[in-house]
DNA sequence: ACAAAAAGTTTTCACGCGTAAAGTTTTTAT
DNA sequence: ATAAAAACTTTACGCGTGAAAACTTTTTGT
């Protein structure tokens, strides 16, 4: 590298004999130029150290090449773990992510897509809070720059949706339960604050209906995301109060199912799915500690390697023809029963 | 809002009766205009939501109000949240926080130094990978940029550093568990990826000696980040053995603690720090999971409030003050002891 | 070898805002 | 009320790139 200071464009067109148009082609798609120019650029790109001010590109782009990836609540590792999935998509089809967590709640996510709208990004993935969320903004939102939910639907917005079939991985978890055991109640939190909660509420409901079983409900007051805790606190009331219908308890989310665990344990109540254990308890997401509570807890697996291809084949599409008017597209993805030792 | 559309700054001025240039300097500084000017020009912005470009405004300004913040992986919860407190005092301070993780190791590293680097950041936040990184590369990145190493620090790179104790912490939870029962061997990765890992070593090490104890090593093979996969399966190894020479184990940190938990629990064996059970597990982190653990875990909370609030207080001091040389400050955090069921 | 197509060059304009200088108006201090 | 200071307006230029048009050179196909 020598010491010669390139500056911009210009400059660097001079030290490397190419106009800077070329230049200009070059940078946005390599391919684009000859090959016998190309390896020329190459060359003195690796003498001079030159890289193109992304703020003066942006400027003049329609579209730039970022793309915004949103989720509820980046400390939730199965959030953590869904937008690498999504973010390594992202990169390998050669954008480039900007990932933001809505944690604070819904004027975060706002505030999220506000930041969002100023980069004018090629496209955004939102993982929406659910309930919470507002969905007139996000509908403004989505009308104005190309937008692709998942995870969680909200309605009143129209964009396309990739997530998880609650009704049938609910249903699969209930069936399984029911086949080996006592029929489950559902342990939820009253006012639950993550996507998702309500649709496994009613898929829950209907799933014992159509097995002939009445549907039991145990639901914990508790605000925010700290499901453990929740789910800790109140499981020892519950399992102190002696007055239980079943010995099988289905949570509505795996962060719950390991608070409650850490119940059960101070409780001294044995876990698991033995004819010796009086309880069972099975959650829904698999967890990336779902493996190691104890015992293992029995579970759903989401498959958001389906749910992240077709959100990031989806928003791709839609970045390169942002014009063409389809209805927009969505899917559910089958969950897979995942059996360990907790049920 | 009315139906116009404001495209720029121009037309911005226009409608709302103040000049381009001052409503610059609006933008830059609300506070820097006088307050009945500031009023006409929020009400115009009531009516018209304009918002200045971004772009147009980076490629202007010597340095943007971007700070990047870079972590090992931001699948691990301990990053996650110390992550998400730095965020929060970024915005605070009225900066853009730009998060970027690791996880793919040090290619990852580089590759994410060098978007932050075309994005010619104010500041930039780097929690390095640590022995894996590549130290060259990362020093020349905070001579070019205004740099703070948290978390981890490396060698031969001139920048503020802040971060735990290691020293401090661990003796603190060697001699709690020196006090309090048998002397703990020390359960670590043979060739551990994560950063502090080797001085956690040399700090068990040293303590143990301090003590009058002889240091002992339980050294498992395994690659990558999967520390619970690791502690689990590796753990059950070393608890089938029934070789052990002490009833306590210091893990080299709280995810390894957990998969360790796991084992003993598929093997029956009870943990905790009463007298009737037969092996006592401590860990290192405060993991967000280590209060939920079966028993919850023993283990040291580090300072990351502490750590957060100098790192960043010290970035935006470098900032401000660019092209002053006084020497990189540096810090270290105490650890503090949390005592729980398992130890 | 020749025409056609592809690629590269030159020239020119556009983008939206930062910033500086000089002149004007408003506010503040006495 | 008046001078000084502060704030604002006008004017003008610069930033580094995208993009289009017209022209020239190189490559490709026959």
């Amino acid at each position: 590298m020598t010491t010669s200071k390139i500056k911009n464009m210009v400059d660097f067109a001079a030290v490397s004999g190419i106009s800077r148009p070329t230049l200009s082609k070059y940078f946005n798609d390599a391919e684009s130029v000859r090959p016998s120019t190309r390896s020329k650029i190459e060359a003195a790109l690796e003498q001079h150290d030159y890289r193109p001010n992304i703020y003066a590109i942006n400027q003049n782009r329609r579209r730039t090449r970022n793309i915004g990836l949103v989720v509820p609540n980046l400390t939730d590792p199965f959030f953590a773990a869904i937008a690498r999935t999504i973010e390594g998509l992202i990169l390998e089809a050669g954008y480039n992510p900007l990932l933001l967590s809505s944690h604070g709640g819904p004027e975060q996510e706002i505030s999220n897509l506000d930041s969002l709208r100023s980069i004018k990004p090629a496209g955004v993935l939102l993982a929406p809070l659910g309930r919470a969320s507002n969905a007139d903004a996000v509908a403004a939102f989505a009308e104005e720059i190309p937008t692709v939910l998942f995870d969680a639907n909200l309605e009143g917005v129209e964009a396309a949706f990739f997530g998880s079939d609650n009704t049938q991985s609910i249903g699969l978890i209930v069936d399984y339960l029911c086949r080996t055991g006592e029929p489950p109640v559902f342990f939820e939190m009253e006012t639950p604050i993550n996507p998702n909660a309500l649709r496994r509420r009613h898929a829950y409901q209907t799933s014992m209906e159509r097995l002939g079983f009445e549907p039991a409900f145990v639901r914990v007051p508790g605000e925010g995301w700290d499901f453990e805790e929740i789910g800790s606190r109140e499981g020892a009331k519950m399992l102190a109060s002696k007055t239980r219908q079943t010995n099988t308890i289905l949570c509505s989310n795996d962060r719950l199912a390991i608070g409650l665990l850490s119940a059960a344990f101070e409780a001294d109540i044995k876990v698991g799915l033995g004819a010796d254990s009086p309880l069972r308890i099975a959650g829904h997401d698999d967890h990336p500690f779902a493996k190691y509570t104890c015992p293992s807890l029995t579970t759903i697996s989401q498959d958001y390697t389906s749910i992240g291809a077709r959100s990031v084949a989806a928003i791709l599409a839609m970045a390169d023809a942002p014009d063409d008017n389809l209805p927009p597209e969505n899917a559910l993805f089958e969950g897979r029963l995942v059996m360990r030792g907790s049920a």
